[in-house]
DNA sequence: ATACTTGCAAATCGTTTGCAATACC
DNA sequence: GGTATTGCAAACGATTTGCAAGTAT
């Protein structure tokens, strides 16, 4: 069954799977990349019958995202957007509608890295690309 | 004087030079660059003498970052960081300072900008390396 | 004179937390 | 059974707003 599946996928990140851990994960993680805030994410918990609340929501995604099976996005004030793609990808961002395009890493070549302190270590590098 | 300068600046920005405009543009816009929040921009106001509120400061920072004086950045969630460095550069987010540092648009090379949607325009790009 | 700006306090938005009830192993 | 998790409501931090009083041109 999918359930199992993905029970074992959260307990391999070192999640214990619990309902909704797992109704989520099943909502967001096996389909298509996607870039959703946590309000997103509660209406389409409730369309599909998953009772939750705002807190459980905020923790699950955070968990996921400290796991290392979502990354979190800042991009502006206003709400944080949950990635489901963690490939190493770039993101376009439109101003008008808020809403995040993915940019493959192939696309965009950047050269030139700045050396770091010892001791330091690259977390992340992350490009936007803010359109308007 | 300095003040008619700054005045002048402001003017020529678009901004109504008032008392604490000057003041701030004063503190913010004659050093060297500099990332600060708004917190930051009180405190100092308040060592320098200059009697304002948060609002203000808000108001203040916020229409000089419109009329590009500076520029807001947003790298994590918390208080923005409002950059005196108006020229094309990068930056380098030190996580457990929440510190921000400049990287010189010379020495990051970029390279594969996708294509835009037609009537699009790029607002801005936005690299940030983040180390911990 | 008039429109813009200030500063205060209250309101707002997104997110986190404290805690009693519940679910997991 | 004992520990982790849930859900609610209240608390929180950053920012904005409404409005009366003050300031710029």
């Amino acid at each position: 069954m999918a359930e199992d599946k993905t029970s074992k996928r959260l307990r391999i990140a070192g999640i214990r799977p619990t309902k909704i851990r797992i109704a989520l994960a099943e909502l967001l993680l096996n389909g298509e990349d996607r870039h959703v805030t946590v309000e997103e994410v509660i209406a389409e918990a409730r369309e599909a019958n998953i009772r939750t609340s705002v807190a459980s929501v905020y923790n699950t995604l955070n968990q996921f995202s400290e796991s290392g099976l979502v990354n979190k996005i800042i991009v502006d004030s206003g709400p944080v957007f949950f990635d489901t793609n963690t490939d190493n990808h770039y993101h376009l961002y439109n101003e008008a509608t808020c809403k995040l395009q993915d940019i493959p890493a192939e696309t965009l070549e950047i050269k030139g890295l700045p050396e770091l302190a010892s001791g330091q270590t690259i977390s992340s590098i992350d490009v936007t690309i803010r359109i308007k």
